[in-house]
RNA sequence: GCCUGGGUAGUAUAGCCAGGUUAGUAUACCGGCCUGUCGAGCCGGUGACCCGGGUUCAAAUCCCGGCCCAGGCGCCA
């Protein structure tokens, strides 16, 4: 692929005498004596151009100690008779020729001097250019790929909702407002009631990758302003129990993709992945409360759980069923949006269910109410005007079937599985309050 | 938004509390030595106290204001 170079430096034959032609960023070049060794990395991995005085032009030995880290160079070379090089494949060079080149890069990423995420990120393309970050991306990469093979074998259909939407209706998290054609507009802060009407629609089956924002400055290491999702909704479930059933299933999906096709990047990384056993735990509302009082924490009855009790519970739950995933079920309706089903007995609670993986909050979702009655009694409960809603609620005078999903949280999950300290090490150009650019 | 901590060469840090030598170290970069390096080694060199004001004989150090960053909480994916 591409006439520049012949090879993938990974591709190499390990034939000796074969000559191949390789491109890639200088990674260091090294004089010893006259020896001088210079190292080349493609996306594959590392190759060493051994330049040896009497085997090769002088005027190649001049041009190889020119060079400079992460110039970018091309190099048509022979494989050796006897390989010495520990760091990867061995050329000895023909010819070498320099595309591109680089002033002293302004951060190590070579991961000898640690440099500090913000300053990294002021310099992303250049820091994404360690092995380390590009491991994290394929991952993500097999992650997401692993859950839409999932998906697509049960039948959901892949759409793509608007991310600009004209009224600010859905629960809590400040938006973006933007100008639209001099009418106010906001950015979606999540693809939710969209994918509702699409179960409206009879669609029945979907999921939506995408971006949401959220305009809350939060200064966390989990939080962003952009981040995306793995958004599925479906129709004709008899309770939240088969969204839950469904969401274990797409998780375990993902990660295995992951363990099959990304072993050498785990090591990279040095993460630790398992597949979660199923079913995954369920703790419930109202005894979460007694849970939480036993362990010495008390949440006043019909009250959200706070940080702390979310990662008590996660303690609690890896204690008795050794389970690092596990799902919050029937928060208090007080606490949920509109939309979300309530338990017809006991309407206090809601089908509303949290996944949370290894102490991080996943994602949200649960069974959502489609009966037109009780949507425009909890708008109401909510203290919402239904005019402000009605572009929403009214399309389920029509006819709507029982439905329920979740938007699974992408970089949330990649942080959880690779045990990164920081969300923004998940996203390429990450957005926080703080940062838009690059 | 509230609270806490921080800002010293390209990068990462020590020094600050108890003000006073040429601001130390690692790495990067430049030059030199070395014919098998692979975190190469050895020798030499370049390079920094966030901005503004104040206290003082003297401020990286103490005080005030600003800007920026990180984390905790809230909100949530």
């Amino acid at each position: 692929m591409g006439l520049l170079r012949t090879h993938q430096i990974a591709e190499i034959p390990d034939e000796p005498g074969a000559e191949v032609r390789i491109a890639g960023f200088v990674e260091t070049v090294k004089e010893v004596g006259r020896l001088v060794f210079v190292w080349v990395r493609d996306r594959t991995g590392v190759a060493q151009l051994t330049l040896k005085a009497g085997q090769v032009d002088e005027s190649l030995i001049e041009l190889a100690k020119s060079l400079n880290t992460h110039d970018v160079i091309a190099a048509t070379g022979r494989v050796p008779e006897k390989r010495a090089a520990r760091v990867g494949m061995e050329l000895i060079p023909r010819s070498i020729e320099v595309l591109s080149r680089a002033e002293r890069l302004p951060i190590d990423v070579t991961g000898t001097v640690q440099t500090q995420l913000d300053t990294r990120l002021d310099y992303r393309p250049i820091d994404l250019r360690s092995p380390r970050n590009q491991a994290i991306f394929r991952i993500q990469h097999s992650l997401v790929k692993g859950m839409v093979e999932y998906l697509d074998s049960k039948g959901f259909v892949q759409v793509f909702t608007p991310c600009i939407i004209g009224a600010p209706s859905e629960s809590g998290a400040e938006m973006f407002e933007i100008d639209y054609f001099g009418r106010k507009a906001y950015l979606r802060q999540d693809p939710q009631l969209h994918r509702q009407l699409l179960m409206v629609a009879g669609f029945e089956r979907i999921y939506d990758l995408g971006p949401s924002w959220r305009a809350e400055p939060s200064h966390t290491p989990r939080h962003l302003c952009e981040h995306r999702g793995c958004a599925v909704e479906f129709s004709y479930i008899s309770d939240e129990r088969d969204v839950m059933a469904l969401e274990e299933e797409l998780l375990v999906a993902g990660i295995k993709r992951v363990l099959e096709e990304n072993s050498r990047d785990l090591e990279l990384l040095g993460a630790e992945v398992e597949v979660p056993k199923r079913p995954f735990p369920e703790v419930r509302f109202p005894e979460v409360y007694r849970i939480l009082s036993e362990m010495g924490k008390e949440i006043p009855y019909g009250e959200d759980l706070d940080r702390q009790a979310e990662r008590m519970l996660a303690d609690y739950v890896r204690e008795k069923y050794g389970a690092e995933a596990f799902f919050i079920n029937r928060f208090p309706f007080n606490v949920k949006p509109f939309y979300v089903m309530r338990v017809d007995e006991d309407p206090f609670w809601a089908r509303s269910v949290d996944l949370i993986y290894r102490g991080l909050e996943l994602s949200s979702g649960g069974q959502r109410e489609h009966r037109y009655e009780k949507i425009v009694e909890q708008v109401r409960l909510k203290g919402m005007s239904l005019e402000s809603v009605s572009w929403f609620t009214e399309f389920f005078r029509y006819g709507a079937p029982p439905h329920g999903g979740f938007n699974i949280g992408i970089e949330r999950l990649t942080m959880a599985l690779l045990k990164l300290e920081n969300i923004r090490e998940a996203v390429l150009f990450p957005r926080t309050p703080e940062r838009f650019l690059p």
